[in-house]
RNA sequence: GGGCGGUUAGCUCAGUUGGUUAGAGCACCUGCCUUACAAGCAGGGGGUCGUAGGUUCGAGUCCUACACUGCCCA
């Protein structure tokens, strides 16, 4: 990389090129360390190989990458491990669809041959969000690349299955789950997606055996009747105290039910009585069980009704529900019908409502593993940014449910269990079993059914390490230091992952045998990650979801293409406060754009200036090495480094509790503000002292200074933007980098030694002077290109000051001269008093006495109504004795400044009115 | 129904333990092609911090209630 840069940032001329690099360079593999000390590691959320890079991966992949590279360049053995899921419902689906272009059926193929095809899909198209990521710079260790059906993982799951299942923690039973009749597997109830849905509650009279009476029952779901198989009301609802016991005829089919008493029936629902149905709701399941009922199951696993539906077997459930309602009128046992809000479930994935359905699934029993995933989180082994991630944790956790985790798919890990058609019993086991293991048949088959994608996921934080065997890798990198997720995956993935990491990685079901001390430092060192940093969603720029539908979807790779990567991060990242959601606002991406323009031309006049010095001699510089720090002697000098140092400790501490935001805004608002603004600006007059002077030290001592702050600029933006400050940063050294990337660089750290606050006031000082000149011209509509006499009044410190930098101010003011004067100049045109200084600007044009007066009347009320407040401070007492003496001072300081300061506008005011 | 948030400039958001004059970006107005950058430079206007109480010498910040609003769970 020459010196030669474009006129104009253009970063689809360089991005391609690095992340190409640095792939190809293999520049982020990391080899497995001797030991854990000084090991920074982290997960990528693994992305479903379906998946296409949306909004909130990038968001996610610019974060992680932000500390990522972070911690890399503090030296640390720093592995972010990439790898995608199955996704097993996902994925079959998408290849069904294509199955159906075809006009085939997986069922028509078998499950072999669809399983064949799967693997085909995923190796035609399960890259391709990997390709997208690597746009995104993301310095994963791709050496190190995963997927969750690889053989060791699947080698792991089958492990911790069988585990499980041995330790009592995994079992099979008939049970209500959530089921999908379009997908036509079971799901767990994370799964499900509740909706408030407009519905109706309809009342249906069931007559009394033995009487002319009927009992009227409240609900949503008439069709399911059907399978009714009791009547519940509350033992103390006095309207019905004397029907328990009675017998009921179910309407349309003419099964005889008993009115039962059970504390579910709510007396402030409906009619108080409710219809009970074992098979087709959860709570009616309960009930069921609590009295023993039978449980007719009266739909298929498409939600169409069977054969025990009598008359309306074949009818889809809705078509069944209007045929019901039809019916149940004309026998005029229909009530009343009302509007009534109901929550829905729906599938996660394709959306079709939920029906709860009776069937034998595979379990996970969550409580033992629950527990000590709340133990480690309450003590803190875990830590949750933001916080309050705790509590909703702890919430769900206190909570929680058994787990359903088999599923009625093809694609996916396959239940390492073998069912004998003898004994009826199950045989588990790591290996193809050939008889059961409980009465020896060879009457054996697989357990048809597929794992939970979520099951396998929650392994990888040890699974990908090698476990179940004691590898290496284990050893240092478990637990890993950190994950960065989004909420929506908190209850998925991240506490899933706390259950099984501690559970596996904590001595399993043998920890509480361990003695206190031994028992608390296993414990510790089994959470799969030391903390967890919790992003929130990325919004369109009015706020709205993106969704397909509302078609608001930002593509990244599109706004990448029209903005630069460089400036999507940086979006992203400014705007990543902790909690809130992003409203993405292209608006901003512009802005940082810009930005990365900006950097580009510091970049081009550095380099200008460099060349230019070589040409005259003064830059020899063959073996200058701009990361030691030079000998500041001018204040600018001596201020940019104060800043910089200063900065970098902001940065650092920003980024070590993830505010992303303020690290961006910091190092945007130094580098542009003040390095930008004032530090260049300043130094241009150094900068061109060469030609006149004989030895060219102060060009080469300005050069070696503007080097060494840019090119530490450099090093610390480049985890934010990686491609724009690896372009620029091997250009400042010609092509012969001392590293083959800035990514291997050192972090720019901290220094207090070189932050200097009385340096950054004086600075301050002379910038507010410069400022109040600009200020006067402007209102004084000085033309920009006539350099106007400046008169001051100033104490000598301050006059000092100005003196010393008479240059810039002459440069950066556009003053012709600075006259110090002996006499208050707060009467006279074009002048502006400050606590510090008078200032005025010799302009011989007619002033706009309106404007002037108004100006000053501004100012002279603003200062009196703060003078007020400090005065009646200093009078109240109670303020007196009770607050500091640190703030009264301040406020006494103020209110003297603030007299004199007032005295002085009024005066002027006066002289302007005559 | 249970839980967690949010409400600060036209818009999007910062504002650390309560302390002197509440900040940024974008947008807006004015003037400049000042040879690094018009994707730029300089200057400027704009906020009674959702409402009502309370605690305090002092509240954007702490407490209570209310209003509006977002999300999670059932």
């Amino acid at each position: 990389m020459s010196h030669e840069l474009p006129k104009a940032y253009d970063p689809s001329a360089i991005e391609a090129r690095w992340a190409g690099y640095w792939v190809a360079e293999k520049l982020f593999h990391v080899a497995t360390p001797d030991s854990p000390k000084n090991v920074f590691d982290l997960l990528l959320p693994p992305p479903n190989v379906t998946g296409r890079l949306h909004m909130g991966h990038m968001l996610n992949q610019t974060e992680m990458d932000i500390i990522i590279r972070w911690h890399r360049m503090r030296g640390e053995n720093t592995l972010w491990l990439p790898g995608t899921d199955h996704a097993g419902i996902a994925t079959q689906m998408m290849v069904e669809r294509q199955l159906a272009t075809e006009n085939k059926k997986r069922q028509d193929m078998g499950r072999e041959k669809f399983v064949e095809r799967v693997w085909e899909w995923k190796r035609h198209y399960g890259g391709a969000i990997l390709e997208q990521m690597k746009r995104l710079g993301a310095s994963v260790d791709w050496g190190r690349e995963y997927f969750t059906m690889d053989e060791n993982l699947s080698v792991a799951v089958k492990e911790v299955f069988v585990r499980l299942y041995e330790q009592g923690l995994i079992y099979r039973g008939k049970y209500i789950v959530n089921w999908c009749p379009r997908c036509m597997t079971a799901i767990s109830d994370l799964e499900v997606v509740h909706e408030e849905t407009q519905g109706k509650l309809y009342e249906i009279r069931y007559p009394i055996v033995g009487s002319k009476d009927y009992i009227t029952v409240a609900t949503t779901r008439p069709e399911t009747m059907l399978g009714d198989t009791a009547i519940a009301v509350n033992p103390k609802d006095e309207r019905y105290k004397n029907l328990i016991g009675r017998v009921v005829r179910v309407p349309l089919i003419n099964r005889e039910v008993a009115i039962i008493a059970d504390d579910w029936a709510n007396p402030e629902f409906g009619t108080g009585a409710v219809k009970v149905t074992p098979a087709h709701d959860p709570n009616d399941f309960a009930i069921g069980q609590r009295h023993n009922l039978a449980q007719i199951n009266i739909m298929d696993e498409t939600a169409k009704l069977n054969e025990n539906a009598g008359p309306y077997a074949g009818l889809d459930r809705y078509a069944a529900r209007k045929k019901v309602l039809e019916d149940l009128e004309k026998e005029h046992l229909l009530g009343h019908v009302k509007d009534h809000m109901l929550s829905i479930g729906k599938c996660d994935r394709c959306k079709t409502v939920v029906e709860p359905r009776l069937s034998t699934q595979w379990f996970v029993k969550i409580a033992p593993l629950a527990k000590r995933a709340i133990e480690v989180v309450d003590k803190g082994h875990i830590k949750f940014t933001p916080d309050n991630y705790k509590t909703i944790y702890l919430n769900w956790m206190n909570n929680i449910y058994d787990w359903c985790i088999s599923r009625q798919l093809w694609w996916g890990h396959r239940i390492p269990a073998w069912h004998c058609s003898d004994c009826k019993q199950d045989t588990v086991a790591r290996e193809a079993p050939t008889k059961c293991a409980h009465c020896g048949s060879a009457k054996i088959e697989q357990d048809t059914d597929v794992l939970d994608t979520w099951f396998s996921s929650a392994l990888l934080p040890f699974t990908t390490f090698g476990w179940p065997k004691q590898t290496k890798d284990l050893e240092v990198f478990y637990p890993t230091s950190l994950l960065i997720t989004g909420f929506d995956i908190l209850f998925f993935w991240v506490a899933r992952m706390i259950m099984m990491g501690c559970w596996f990685m904590g001595d399993e079901d043998k920890l509480e045998a361990l003695n206190g001390v031994q028992r608390e430092e296993k414990l510790k060192a089994s959470v799969p990650f030391r903390e967890v940093y919790i992003h929130a969603l990325v919004r369109d720029a009015d706020r709205q979801k993106m969704s397909k539908t509302k078609g608001n979807v930002i593509d990244p790779i599109e706004i990448i293409e029209r903005f630069g990567t460089d400036a999507v991060r940086f979006t992203l990242a400014s705007m990543a406060a902790p909690g809130t959601d992003i409203a993405f606002n292209e608006d901003r991406t512009e802005g940082y754009r810009a930005f990365a323009n900006k950097i580009w031309n510091a970049a081009r006049f550095i380099f200008m200036n460099v060349d230019k010095a070589q040409q005259s001699g003064a830059w020899p510089a063959a073996n200058f090495d701009p990361t030691a720090t030079p000998d500041a002697k001018t204040l600018e000098d001596k201020w940019i480094l104060s800043r910089f140092h200063t900065v970098t400790q902001a940065v650092d501490e920003a980024l070590k509790s993830y505010r992303f935001d303020e690290a961006a805004n910091a190092v945007y608002r130094f580098f542009w503000n003040e390095f930008c603004d004032w530090y260049i600006e300043i130094v241009k007059l150094r900068l061109n002292a060469g030609e006149s002077e004989p030895d060219k030290s102060t060009t080469k001592a300005a050069l070696a200074f503007t080097l060494h702050i840019f090119e530490g600029s450099l090093r610390l933006l480049s985890p934010f933007m990686p491609f724009i400050t690896e372009e620029i940063w091997h250009a400042v050294y010609d092509g012969k980098p001392p590293a083959k990337s800035i990514a291997l660089t050192r972090y720019p750290m901290p220094n207090a030694k070189l932050v200097n606050s009385a340096t950054e006031a004086e600075m301050a000082l002379l910038q507010s002077f410069i400022v109040d000149v600009r200020t006067i011209r402007a209102e004084m509509k000085v033309e920009n290109k006539l350099k106007t006499p400046v008169e001051a009044l100033a104490k000598d410190g301050i006059r000092k000051t100005l003196e010393q930098n008479l240059y810039a101010i002459q440069k950066l003011a556009n003053a012709e001269t600075l006259t110090f004067m002996e006499k208050s100049l707060s009467n006279a045109p074009g002048a502006k008093v400050s606590p510090n200084y008078e200032v005025r600007v010799v302009y011989e044009q007619k002033i706009d006495v309106a404007a002037e007066r108004e100006r000053l009347t501004k100012e002279l009320k603003k200062l009196e109504a703060e003078r007020d407040n400090a005065q009646r401070q200093l009078a109240n007492e109670q303020f007196m004795a009770k607050a500091p003496e640190k703030v009264k001072e301040g406020i006494k300081r103020r209110a003297d400044e603030l007299a004199g300061l007032i005295a002085k506008l009024q005066s002027a005011l006066l002289e302007l009115n005559r």
